[in-house]
DNA sequence: GCCGTTTTCGGCCCGACTGTTTTCAGTCG
């Protein structure tokens, strides 16, 4: 199942959300029991539980999200229990969630915290301490409360609410009625602001090393704020210099070593200055993930000793700080990749030396899915030609839509056999670089191609893609994939949830047999770079790879110069683990061909 | 609530900054 945020259960409401979710005879999907978990972890902050408590839902709810199957195809509570995280406790609730759609123990703490309340954690400046404050001596139970409370000024009566946090809090209050709210960047839109920022900051006088690290670092798909690391010499002053940064709308927050700014789009930005024999260690610390610095954390202190921001230390003596490597040696460990620490089993891999060799761009030698004019691309045969031999390529696969309702300019038959000699023209006259016959082929509802077996069979590449009936019942969409991929000249799902970044979640299918299927007919399973697509994602590349599934990375490239999104392409590859050999057009373009042969079930 | 080559109880990552206090709790990452 590739659906990532289908919400069945309505986890903010005040009803009991068994009989609504049963009613409507709904699964209930991963999503919904990671965010039952979350709402538990928030209600009992603000009931004041004991905080390992809290965290242990809050780490349920991460692991939860990280899984690339579906909770309700498990074998049950003991396949719970073995996850990371989840204990026999946990493991009862999500077969509970899972049985019945419902969780005794969520109702139980609804009647007891208004659901208002955690509406009022999400404000800068308010976690559970002031939000049980507020509840308690003014009875606030919901952001409308909380506004009314400070128009009237009762806040003043309440101890740690003072001018400032009160001033906070209205602009918060306003910023959130007019939904002014930051939202999560996509990687590449957070890369046109971060990079001029690292560029400028590292030509700041005293300034020795610059490195943006967080979620930006480790190549999430899409960033919530920037993590900004700077070395500098003693009596440099960076922070002063960036009130001149022209991105910089304002700097929130400024102490010595640390401040905090909103850039001109909108971002978040926090800034910390170390000092260079911390570097390493405030790199490691700050890249993250939580999850994966809590066990490194751990790790240290079974070693007996302290791992912070400032470097490894036993007792007060500092014995690794300098480079990431070196903190990571002295844990016992190789230095792992950026991408890989999401706490999915890279510190396990590390131990047992299994980490893999995560792909980069230049092992690409190709690009098995670029459009030109003939279809819905901008540029003619021949520029996407030249584009693509400065980008490096040796070869690449020209794959225009064919044609079908709804897709202006598609291919049929006739346009496609045209196209094809004309690739043929074009590989006689040249050698630089090869050109593929292809074509993006819809799958249609019933998961028949939009093209007849005859004209596939003239072609080298036959990538297939969902682009309507985005809706079907999960069951309807798993049987219409597995239908395409029973055609015998595919060799390549492409964008297989069809999900846009922020715009459109995936299709519901069954991942698994979709994998199944793909893995024995030799189909391979694309990784597509479009910024917005970015699909497969990390955890369901890391899926494939682990069943011995063949990965493309591809462009999908309408223009010459989106050959430069294979670089994301790439970024996302490296988060699901995929190592070179997992891809396909990292081969040279015969032994390519043999495997797109392969695939072929004539 | 989880977890275990210091184990079935007693730990659980750690520090900066802010605002509100007169020494620190709460928030945030």
């Amino acid at each position: 199942m590739v659906r990532p945020g289908a919400a069945c259960l309505k986890a903010d409401q005040e009803f009991d959300l068994g009989i609504v979710a049963m009613a409507a005879g709904v699964t209930v999907h991963n999503e919904d029991v990671a965010a039952a978990f979350d709402e538990m972890g928030d209600l009992l902050a603000i009931q004041g539980q004991n905080p390992f408590r809290i965290r242990a839902y809050r780490r349920a709810a991460q692991v939860v999200r990280g899984l690339p199957r579906e909770l309700a195809e498990m074998a049950g509570t003991e396949a719970y229990d073995a996850l990371p995280g989840i204990g026999v406790d946990l493991a009862g609730k999500i077969g509970e969630l899972i049985r019945t759609g419902n969780l005794r123990a969520l109702l139980n703490l609804r009647r007891q915290v208004p659901g208002g309340l955690r509406e009022l954690l999400d404000l800068p400046g308010l976690g559970p301490a002031r939000v049980r404050a507020l509840r308690q001596e003014l009875g606030i139970k919901s952001c409308d409360d909380l506004r009314r409370a400070l128009t009237a000024g009762r806040l003043q009566r309440v101890r740690g609410f003072g001018a400032v946090l009160q001033k906070r809090l209205r602009t918060a209050l306003t910023e959130r009625a007019t939904r002014a709210s930051p939202e999560r960047l996509p990687l590449s839109a957070a890369a046109q602001y971060a990079e001029p920022l690292k560029a400028f900051l590292a030509g700041v006088a005293g300034v020795v090393r610059v490195e943006i690290a967080g979620s930006y670092r480790r190549g999430r798909e899409t960033v919530g704020d920037l993590d900004v690391l700077i070395s500098a010499r003693r009596g440099s002053s960076p922070f002063e210099a960036l009130k001149s940064y022209r991105d910089l709308r304002a700097l929130t927050s400024q102490g010595t070593t640390k401040a905090s700014g909103v850039l001109r789009n909108r971002l978040q930005v926090d800034f910390r200055v170390v000092q260079p024999e911390s570097f390493g260690a405030a790199l490691q610390y700050f890249t993250g993930s939580r999850d994966h610095n809590i066990r490194m954390r751990r790790r240290a202190q079974e070693r007996g000793f302290k791992l912070s921001e400032y470097g490894l230390f036993r007792d007060s003596a500092r014995v690794a700080g300098r480079t990431e490597e070196e903190v990571f040696a002295a844990l016992g460990l190789p230095w792992i990749e950026p991408e890989l620490r999401e706490d999915r089993g890279e510190i396990e891999a590390a131990e047992r030396h299994a980490l893999p060799h995560l792909i980069k761009r230049s092992d690409l030698q190709g690009d098995l899915h670029v459009h030109t004019d003939a279809s819905d691309g901008l540029e003619p045969l021949d520029k996407m030609m030249q584009a693509a031999r400065r980008s490096g390529l040796r070869y690449f696969a020209v794959t225009d839509h064919a044609k079908y309702l709804g897709i202006v300019h598609g291919l049929d038959a006739e346009r496609l056999a045209r196209q094809i000699d004309a690739i043929d023209a074009l590989n006689a006259a040249q050698n630089e670089i090869v050109v593929l016959k292809g074509a993006e082929v819809d799958i249609l509802k019933d998961g028949s191609l939009a093209l007849e077996d005859s004209v596939l069979a003239r072609l080298d590449v036959v990538v297939i893609a969902i682009h309507s009936h985005f809706d079907l019942s999960e069951a309807m969409q798993t049987r219409r994939i597995l239908r395409a991929l029973e055609r015998p000249f595919v060799s390549i799902l492409a964008h297989p949830s069809a999900r846009l970044i922020g715009e459109r979640i995936g299709c519901a299918f069954d991942f698994e047999q979709v994998l199944a299927a793909a893995h024995a007919r030799r189909c391979a399973l694309e990784i597509n770079s479009q910024p917005m697509r970015l699909d497969l994602d990390d955890v369901h590349i890391k899926a494939a790879r682990d069943r011995g599934v063949l990965l493309s990375i591809a462009s999908d490239a309408h223009s010459g110069a989106q050959f430069d999104f294979l670089d994301g392409g790439v970024r996302q590859a490296r988060r699901g683990w995929a190592a070179r050999q997992d891809v396909i057009n990292t081969r040279p373009v015969r032994e390519l061909r043999t495997l797109l042969r392969a695939a072929r079930l004539n």
